[in-house]
RNA sequence: GCGCGUGUAACUCAGCGGUUAGAGUACUGUCUUCACAUGGCAGGAGUCGCUGGUUCGAAUCCAGCCACGCGCACCA
């Protein structure tokens, strides 16, 4: 055994060995209980970030967990490589424009470039040691997915759960498509909050405060708060929008905050969801002044095609000019923009699709209750989102790379046309129907708008269990057993998928829900490119290796975000090092040792004190595993490897293997040695894969049988080698070591040094008697009093 | 405004009704020792956010307050 370990040379060789071997492919064969992990797809972007690797460490501690208590682990691996976000990934890379492009163009492109990053994308995930079947992997663009997904929008259609209308929606004016409310971000924003004089028909002039003056012309209505003394006389007269001059009426509403501005508000279609409250309530008439790609547009007049921030600039220019300008205050307030391009979203009447559901709150609420959370409050960001509910999920995006609507229109009588499910999947921009429509035609039109690409994802449980052919076995395994996940896409993923699962099935998706923390800089700030604080997994894992990272890693509680620490990844070095010196001496002195059964009663007192604590620790690791409490696991047995172990075990049987009295005594010796060793390795196999798989493979693998120590069985507390009699009174002895330790380090003298003669305190002669040998022997020391 | 979480050693956190409050890091001292100096041994270090209450007993339970973080809503 070589004095270093090398855990480049070593973490490259055992991830090539599990893959080769297929150490975590799924057997839909096996017998007995099936741990099912809805894998998160990772969205395709550029590389692995420190993040990913955060929560991916904690889904795959506990998988690996329970495929060593021997369960039939199904962990699959996606990737989600379309819509959105993988339109901007491919902007990005080849520095072009989606609409520039055009769409067969772009289409074309975003494949090609999918094929050429997707390998090294994927490999992140598999150097970091997950246990994940990478042999087939799935991708939510393929063919197959494409008709899954096109399936279920099929199914909802038919079930009424699926509608088409024409209504004012969540438009992101970069991007150019709908979007849905989950996808709306908040930020803080530096805008003019300025007060705008309108003239009143017959006389006199009433102030409205506003932060869109650009807005002017899609003015419909003015309104005050009912009572609000100061305008009572002015409610139910006409006031004339300036610049414009369309006339508008003056109306009350609760809405209106009297303190804020001047107190009185200009309704316009659409400034804010308010505006579309009082749109629809007050029926007041559609104006709308902005176009799809965020300009002015006819009705602003000589406005038309300036930006919508140049247009607010013009015209508070204009107001002034006219002197109608009253006030401008510059404020910082918070702007709605779309979470993937930070765009200012509008709302825009538009021809869209919908999934209705917001009929249905209480039923998700009841679903969210079903499932058991890990950590339970995270609970609370669920059904408080499901009861912030306002809109019907919108699912179709006016975007080029997703997978199509199947749908077509009959050019004459306007009927919806659906595929049927054996032409699946469709594009109905380069296929048609395979019938005529009702009314006699064969001219159609196809729909042009690609799905949200929640719309897929929201069917993972689907998509991962479509990978496995026996048809029975994936029956059984849906609801899956666990969704891990970070908190930041509960409103999305863990929703959608929720919702999804109960109008396709009415079933949950999954039993169990682990939802990981953040990943925050050594100040406890969030990583961002813009301030430079980024770090990148790959580096870290290159300059310490993945199981180092992994340590670091499994610190953090469920839910909890995690600062990074380049110390704590240190310690995570450390660990590595300190199992493999420890395995270095112990393999030492059990060179000629083949594991034997061992008469429990014959065995030396301080192996049975360490058994007895082995016993304890697999007994709490467990527990707290089995509440997916890991990072307590890990504390147990840090405790039990690095104290009770290392620093007194082999320190106490170190006179007995180098120079054993006898056979016997030695024999007890190695039989402790090895069980102990074996079982350390065993249960910090899932957090440190690739040195528990090195150790194991150099040395027990022989006698242990399964070709891979991720796939033997985790140790259970074993009653025949748990003595705490004697363990408790051993604790006397332990107690000696320190005292004499103590004093020999206070008399700065060397740990081995010898002593000729030490008193100890103790009221339990007894002991005393009983463990002098074994103290004179350990500590080099004459006589004991 | 509603909801969730967190305040314990210089730092990161554990303890969540019962001896003198713990660990790791950092710091200080010390030891080359035959697994490991990426190590061992030892040491200093805390009004357990504040105020009240319950209790024989509170870091731990309850109430109120303060501070920080997060989610949701409002934001003309």
């Amino acid at each position: 055994m070589e004095k270093q370990y090398n855990f480049k040379k070593s973490e490259d060789k055992w991830q090539k060995f599990w893959e080769k071997e297929k150490i975590y492919k799924f057997d839909a064969k096996k017998k007995g209980k099936i741990f099912s992990i809805d894998t998160p797809p990772p969205t395709l972007s550029g590389k692995m970030h420190l993040g990913h690797f955060f929560s991916y460490a904690h889904q795959d501690i506990i998988a690996r967990y329970h495929r060593m208590l021997g369960e039939n682990v199904f962990y699959p691996f996606g990737v989600d490589d379309n819509g959105l976000p993988t339109e901007r990934l491919v902007e990005k890379i080849n520095k072009v424009r989606l609409f520039d492009l055009g769409r067969e163009k772009f289409v074309k492109l975003c494949q090609k470039t999918i094929k050429k990053i997707l390998p090294e994308f994927v490999f992140d995930w598999k150097r970091m040691g997950l246990s994940c079947d990478f042999s087939s992997i799935y991708s939510t663009i393929s063919p197959e997915v494409q008709k899954l997904s096109q399936y279920y929008f099929l199914e909802l259609y038919k079930q009424g759960r699926i509608y088409q209308k024409e209504t004012p929606v969540l438009f992101c004016p970069e991007c150019q498509t709908a979007i849905a409310q989950a996808e709306v971000e908040e930020v803080e924003q530096q805008t003019y909050f300025v007060d705008i004089g309108f003239k009143l028909k017959g006389g006199g002039q009433i102030i409205i405060s506003t932060t869109r003056p650009e807005l002017l012309p899609s003015c419909v209505a003015i309104f005050v708060h009912p009572k609000d003394k100061r305008y009572k006389k002015l409610v139910g007269k006409t006031a004339i929008v300036p610049i414009f001059e369309q006339e508008v009426p003056i109306l009350t509403d609760d809405l209106v905050d009297p303190k804020k501005g001047t107190g009185v508000v200009m309704c316009c279609t659409f400034g804010d969801t308010t505006d579309l409250e009082w749109y629809f309530k007050y029926k007041l008439p559609l104006k709308i002044s902005i176009t799809k790609d965020g300009k002015m547009n006819k009705l602003a007049g000589s406005f038309e095609g300036l930006p919508i921030k140049k247009a607010r600039k013009a015209i508070i220019d204009e107001l002034e000019k006219r002197g109608l300008l009253l006030s401008k205050k510059e404020i910082i307030h918070i702007v709605k923009v779309h979470e993937r391009c930070q765009t200012a979203i509008e709302i825009l009447p538009a021809r869209q699709w919908f999934i209705k559901y917001l009929d249905l709150k209480d039923k998700f609420l009841v679903e969210s209750n079903k499932l058991n959370w890990y950590p339970k409050f995270m609970k609370a960001r669920l059904d408080n989102w499901i009861k912030g509910l306002k809109w019907d999920w919108c699912i179709s995006r006016q975007r080029y790379f997703g997978i199509p609507i199947p749908v077509w229109y009959c050019k004459r009588c306007n009927e919806i046309i659906l595929p049927r499910a054996k032409d699946l999947p469709v594009d109905p921009l380069h296929q048609k129907p395979k019938k005529k429509c009702k009314c006699g035609s064969k001219e159609f039109v196809p729909e042009k708008d690609v799905l949200d690409t929640w719309v897929t994802s929201s069917l993972t449980p689907q998509i991962a269990l479509s990978l496995i052919k026996n048809k029975k076995v994936r029956e059984k395994m849906f609801p899956m057993s666990l969704r891990p996940q970070a908190h930041d896409i509960i409103n999305f993923w863990l929703f959608y998928t929720l919702a999804r699962s109960y109008l396709l099935f009415k079933k949950i998706p999954w039993k169990n829900v682990m939802i990981s923390g953040f990943v925050l800089d050594p100040k406890g700030e969030k990583m961002s490119k813009s301030k430079g604080n980024v770090v990148e997994p790959q580096t870290v894992v290159a300059k310490y290796g993945a199981d180092a990272v992994r340590y670091w890693a499994s610190q953090a509680k469920l839910g909890e975000d995690l600062r990074y620490s380049e110390e704590e990844i240190k310690q995570g070095k450390r660990t590595v090092t300190k199992l493999w010196n420890a395995s270095r001496f112990s393999l030492m002195h059990l060179k000629k040792y083949s594991p034997k059964r061992v008469n429990p009663k014959e065995l030396e007192d301080e192996d049975k004190w360490i058994l007895t604590k082995l016993y304890k620790t697999v007994k709490e690791y467990r527990n707290f595993m089995d509440k997916y409490e890991y990072s307590k696991a890990r504390e147990v047995l840090d405790r039990f490897f690095w104290k009770d172990f290392c620093d007194n075990y082999l320190e106490i049987i170190k006179p007995r293997v180098y120079n054993p009295e006898s056979s016997q005594k030695l024999k007890s010796a190695q039989f402790t040695l090895y069980t102990s060793l074996l079982s350390i390795l065993k249960l910090y196999a899932p957090f440190m894969p690739f040195i528990a798989e090195e150790i194991y493979q150099m040395y027990f693998k022989k006698f242990e049988e399964e070709k891979s120590i991720h796939i033997t069985l985790l140790p259970k507390p074993n009653k025949k080698l748990y003595f705490p009699r004697t363990a408790h009174n051993f604790e006397f002895a332990i107690d000696a070591i320190s005292q004499i330790r103590k004093y020999k380090s206070e008399h700065k003298l060397p740990m081995n040094a010898e002593i000729e003669e030490i008193k100890l305190k103790t009221k339990n002669k007894k002991l005393l008697k009983k463990y002098t040998p074994l103290l004179e022997n350990v500590l080099n020391v004459k006589k004991i009093k």
